[in-house]
RNA sequence: GGGCGUUUAGCUCAGUUGGUUAGAGCAUCUGCCUUACAAGCAGAGGGUCAUAGGUUCGAGUCCUAUAACGCCCACCA
């Protein structure tokens, strides 16, 4: 029998490795329609946090739901080897041993990274187990491994060869701190205090000088021209004319640009072309020369007067003004707060630098994306919807992507040089002399393959032909661009069709004021504090339900406490049941009393609202619907009920019926606890509630005549409560009550009470329905309960004119529903009813 | 500069295609140890649905403006 209190360790003991010991996560009943997820793969960077709880939370819910409705599920797992971010912690870890990255060299540091991935990707399964997460680990993937290799190789000789894929040398975002390039989406910009520095270059040749402000001081060693707008009256005369540039003992021209606007800073800009991306394009548009002043690490080189060379930006920065100054060519400084963009992973100021890189030639992958969203059979379908225009946006006015990175954790990149040519192929060329590229691939790369790259692809498997396209893909709405649009056009130029039908969009958790979570602020969650404290059936359920997905969620622990609280209901309701039905051995449903036909008609309506809102992935609302139906319905009415009728075994199947009922449909949010229940049940249909069938709905149970009668039994019976309490009657007051009904008569407790002669005594009127009854008790009144009837009667008063107004009006009475009009009534009719009694 | 989202009870959020007097949890108040549950039970109070217009018999819901907050994108020297 069950304790009287739930208690969430006891019931999460060795559930988990006996559910996969007996396989039931694993995929591959080809008797079955085949459903399919794959998880977003972590990074083997550390630890899984709320949001990833959040994230697998969701997909087994869905993933349960299927399996439980006779789907050949396939959940995937599998991690990221994350390649930059893998790096920077494995670089770091080395350096405290006091070991640099590039004197260890590049074999024993993928050892280093191998080792780190193992041990990390060991974390994380142990955390998955955790979560309870029911996915298939015979099928688990890494974006390293052997297949995926061939897989990312393949695509990127074939795009080299289709020329969707290409080398050169642009104007790149760079991580001096990494010392590699970046995607656009790997800059995160934030703002920055800074200022407009107002430096006098001379025109040569004359008194005069332009005034040019800049944020970047310290680049001007870079500079090749200053431009100016052509329109601009103040400088027109200029154009053609050169300037002297600072400390460099040269003059460079001054140019008609349109990239210089007449309405910022000062009108003139001086032009770097090898360290700003606009001046990257005036450089190109007037053949500048590109002068790169910096080293990789952003330290100052030997293009800048020796006096810098070997400086940090940082440094250069404040000894180029001090100097500038001293030599009178600092006009002004005007405070400025500007983005400054950072790398994501490193967190250090990006350099835009000219480098030779490979990139992905996005115009026609992105237009083909366009286009597969117009088609509906096509589409992938955004939930909420509202985040595919996000998608769009971006995709109408993306830049290609710059997909080689100067790291060594990752997929290289399948090219080799000899002599200024270049080979791209699966496998290294003949012949003597070829050096393969150094660089490895963006981690994104491999990921935006995943859903099919995973599933045995380039080769026809049958695991391919049956689960992709993948039914569902579960993710945050802050990968949008880095993921879910890159698996889209590769999916739908390797294979012609979307990676996944449904495309489920969660938000992020923040802290209870809103704050993102952050290490600085100290104020993130840890998932595995919360299953300690509560269990992961209340985590789960409180991540799965409280919020509609794509807004964000507000982490509030006092909500767990309260799921923790729902679940101990559901504990001891169950508790009753079980202690109530023990030695049932078949469901009979013959004899149903009124309350019994009631509770399987509310049943079944639940079971119709809750498959409803699976499919539609309103789990919200799933969860408001069943919390009343098991709170209000279940427990506080039909178990009282059935107090009373608890020798009849037709009760004691509906009790049973409807447990096992409200176990299955709660099973997917919270399976530890509803397995633990399940295996307690006399009667069940499945050695585990996990692959026990979900509840259908069933039209033969819904009886709405007999409810109706219910409903009103439970009006009554409320509304005589509420007069009691108001009115303060103790329990001996007696009664006159015009039914017999052993329900009412013993949820009311008046089986002592009744009488059938009035007393001479004042009284209290109830009337609901068809059920009346006066209740006799003295009592002084007091100006509280004057004031109280006073305003009841004010209340439907008010109530009554509004219907009666309502009525009325004949355009309401033409147009709205007969269905409607006619409630109005009937309500207007009881009404009337409640204010005689009240002014009787 | 574009785009998106949010604004509903003290707090966190629901609110389907417009349809009674707008819901839940937590918090507050009153009364209860009623034999599944006091981490519970029976009740109560609390909202001019951000603002201003409009459409409609009827608007939290649809339309138009405005405001505040938040997010995303964009080459702001």
């Amino acid at each position: 029998m069950l304790d009287t209190k739930y208690d969430h360790i006891k019931v999460e003991e060795n559930k988990y490795n006996d559910w996969k010991e007996k396989g039931y996560f694993n995929s591959g009943d080809k008797t079955k329609q085949p459903y399919s997820i794959v998880i977003p793969p972590p990074n083997v960077t550390g630890k899984l946090h709320i949001g990833h709880a959040y994230n697998v939370s969701i997909q087994d819910a869905i993933i349960r739901y299927k399996r439980m409705q006779g789907f050949d599920t396939l959940w995937l797992p599998g991690m990221d080897h994350a390649a930059i971010a893998t790096e920077a912690k494995v670089v770091k870890r080395l350096k405290d041993q006091g070991i640099n990255k590039y004197e260890y060299g590049r074999e024993k540091f993928l050892d280093a990274c191998w080792d780190w991935t193992h041990e990390y990707g060991g974390t994380i399964r142990d955390q998955w187990a955790a979560m309870g997460i029911s996915v298939d680990y015979n099928k688990e993937r890494f974006t390293l491994d052997e297949g995926l290799n061939k897989a990312v190789t393949k695509v990127f000789v074939d795009y080299y060869n289709k020329g969707l894929i290409y080398r050169g040398e642009k104007i790149i975002n760079w991580d001096p701190a990494a010392k590699t390039a970046l995607s656009n989406e790997e800059v995160i910009y934030s703002e920055e205090k800074s200022a407009f520095y107002h430096l006098k270059y001379k025109i040569t040749g004359t008194e005069e000088y332009l005034d040019v402000a800049t944020t970047r001081p310290e680049t001007l060693f870079g500079d090749t021209a200053v431009a100016v707008n052509k329109d601009d009256e103040r400088y027109k005369k200029y154009i053609g004319m050169t300037v002297e540039l600072p400390f460099m003992n040269k003059s460079i021209p001054i140019i008609a640009d349109e990239h210089a606007d007449m309405e910022k800073g000062t009108g003139v800009v001086k032009i770097t072309p090898a360290h700003d991306p606009n001046d990257f394009e005036v450089g190109n548009r007037h053949n500048l020369e590109r002068i790169c002043i910096m080293n990789d690490d952003a330290t100052m080189n030997e293009n800048c007067p020796a006096k810098y060379v070997g400086m940090t930006r940082e440094d250069a920065r404040e000894a180029v003004l001090e100097d500038l100054k001293a030599a009178d060519l600092l006009l002004e400084i005007e405070p400025l707060v500007h983005e400054v963009g950072h790398s994501e992973r490193t967190g250090v100021m990006v350099e835009p630098m000219i480098k030779e890189q490979w990139f992905v030639k996005m115009d026609g992958l992105a237009e083909q994306l366009l286009k597969i969203q117009t088609e509906k059979d096509n589409k992938v379908n955004f939930v909420p919807d509202r985040f595919e225009n996000l998608l769009k946006s971006w995709m109408t006015d993306c830049h290609d992507w710059c997909i080689s990175r100067q790291l060594w954790w990752g997929h290289r990149i399948p090219a080799w040089y000899k002599d200024g040519e270049i080979y791209v192929g699966m496998e290294a060329p003949e012949g003597e002399g070829w050096k393969q590229d150094e660089d490895v691939l963006d981690t994104w790369f491999s990921s935006a393959l995943w859903p099919f790259s995973t599933l045995g692809w380039p080769d026809k498997t049958e695991d391919l032909e049956r689960f992709y396209p993948n039914d569902c893909l579960v993710t945050a709405y802050d990968i949008i661009f880095f993921w879910v649009a890159r698996m889209m056009f590769q999916s739908e130029e390797l294979n012609g069709v979307r990676p996944f039908k449904d495309c489920i969009i969660h938000g992020l958790i923040r802290d209870k004021e809103g704050r993102k979570m952050s290490k600085s602020l100290g104020n993130g969650v840890d998932p595995f504090d919360m299953i300690d404290k509560y269990g992961v059936d209340a985590l789960r359920y409180y991540l799965n339900t409280d919020v509609a997905f794509g807004t964000d969620l507000r982490f509030d622990e006092t909500k767990l406490t309260s799921t923790w609280n729902y679940i101990n209901k559901i504990w001891n309701a169950s508790r009753f049941v079980l202690m109530n039905i023990e030695g049932l051995k078949e469901l009979t449903f013959d004899n149903l009393t009124d309350e019994d036909k009631w509770i399987l008609t509310k049943y079944e309506k639940i079971v119709k609202s809750s498959i409803a809102h699976m499919d539609k992935y309103e789990f919200n609302l799933f969860g408001t619907e069943t919390y009343s139906f098991i709170y209000d319905d279940f427990c506080s009415n039909y178990i009282e009920f059935a107090k009373f009728n608890s020798e009849s075994n037709t009760t004691k199947s509906v009790l049973c019926y409807v447990l096992t009922g409200i176990l299955k449909l709660l099973h997917p949010f919270m399976p530890f606890v509803t397995e633990e229940i399940y295996q307690m049940l006399p009667i069940k249909d499945a050695e585990s509630i996990m692959i026990s069938e979900y509840p259908k709905y069933d039209k033969s149970f819904v009886d709405k005549e007999t409810t109706k009668v219910v409903e009103e039994k439970i009006e009554f019976i409320k509304a005589f409560r509420n007069v009691k309490t108001e009115n303060n009657i103790p329990k001996d007051a007696k009664v006159i009550i015009n039914t017999n009904d052993e329900i009412i008569i013993k949820m009311l407790k008046l089986q002592d009470v009744m009488i059938n002669e009035p007393e001479d005594i004042k009284s209290y009127d109830v009337k609901s329905g068809s059920y009346e009854a006066t209740i006799f008790y003295e009592k002084e009144e007091t100006e509280e309960d004057k004031a109280l009837k006073e305003k009841q009667i004010n209340d439907l008063k008010a109530s009554i004119a509004r219907r009666k107004n309502l009525l009325a009006n004949e355009n309401y009475v033409a147009k709205a529903p007969e269905a409607l009009v006619n409630k109005e009534r009937e309500t207007l009719a009881k009404e009337e009813e409640q204010l005689a009694l009240l002014t009787k």
